[in-house]
DNA sequence: GTGGTCTAGACCACA
DNA sequence: GTGGTCTAGACCACA
């Protein structure tokens, strides 16, 4: 399932991408399923199909999904999927490195950081 | 000096804030020194003074910095500061970190993307 | 034998169109041959009876296909149906030209890039 | 100036994109000029505001054009621009030509197209 | 039913 | 004013 928080500053359709790649990527669904349609997904969650549409024109043109009219949208198969969900996964985790960076913390503070994190099972 | 992207997605007050608080982490400002005026910066860098505006109010309510009516504006001493820029300098990685850990991205796996761009130089 | 992707954005009527088309062009069958009966050739590549329906009332409307009543459909012997056939097929590719012309782009250009496709055996 | 076929199956935020791709193809405009707003392009052209942000996100996406809140769009100045101009400029072209090829069209015939075209300066 | 396009119109942050 | 997001709702081609 894919939680949203509407008081977020991130866009729904952002938010509705990062679940399905993080769906993925925790392997609750897998290369050949399909999704649930534009309409189902706007429906049970309460937004209106266009940002569900968004969401899922931005998938497909990163190769994550792949939609046919009148059929429905499914999970790519191939490794460019793969390899584009990795790059958006860890993609705001190097943007957010780059930042820190910017700012004069250093590598090890990071990692410290981190690993204060997973420890306590994040947050 | 601040250096500004005009085409950065990243809003300016917010690279404003950004750059105020690297220059504090690297040492190049600390506690008490003054800041430049509002009008000061803002035509400095050829922006509009009520962005500067914005990003000092921030920073204010962060105890960042404090305002001196007839003065000037001047960077906090105390404790309380150091954590606060801390804070926001590790804030953003830190939520980075947390969406990456719901992706199911393991500790090492952010670690070496850590490693890798700090070799080389980021980027 | 005709490859359809069920993948692409071209609709599968079209991609039946170009099949036929294809294997008019390479000699695999010729005028007067029979063509698959709607329900034969719609079981044969799992796809819906209506759009193979539609594929075939366009080809007929074409001229490169005709149908007799409880006969079933055959490829047209005449030169009308050559000719439609190599309008179709250059169709397309005409247009791409004019796009291309409209752009600046120079005929030494197009014929380079055709070369270097040809070259690969396309892709 | 952008022409628009309405009755054209090509979308009309395509025949946008295709419209600035081409001016800039010609060198009406050159990076770093700034477009017209979303809306007035909009209202000049009387078409939806959100028709032209679809078309400005999409140029955007591929880094021919970027968009500053607050103060407009404008043409990208660096070399990735001018690739990916280029690309999009011949990729109708290429697809063009594998379909041709597909259908069992020589390189001949292809290449005897364009000249016969722009002998005749287009159509 | 399904995806894709488009309009009309609102609201927001930013400059 | 400017771009960006979102809703509501219509219409289309396709299967």
């Amino acid at each position: 399932m894919i939680q949203l928080d509407y008081r977020s500053s991130v866009p729904i359709y952002d938010q509705l991408i990062n679940g399905i790649i993080r769906l993925k990527m925790v392997g609750a669904i897998k290369g050949g399923d399909s999704l649930p349609s534009v309409r189902a997904l706007a429906s049970q969650l309460g937004i209106n199909p266009n940002t569900v549409q968004k969401a899922y024109a931005i998938l497909e043109e990163k190769g994550i999904i792949y939609s046919v009219s009148g059929k429905g949208s499914f999970l790519s198969e191939d490794e460019k999927s793969d390899k584009a969900v990795m790059e958006i996964s860890l993609g705001g985790f190097k943007e957010a490195v780059e930042e820190a960076h910017k700012r004069g913390i250093s590598r090890e503070a990071l990692i410290s950081a981190i690993d204060e994190m997973y420890k306590e099972e994040i947050k």
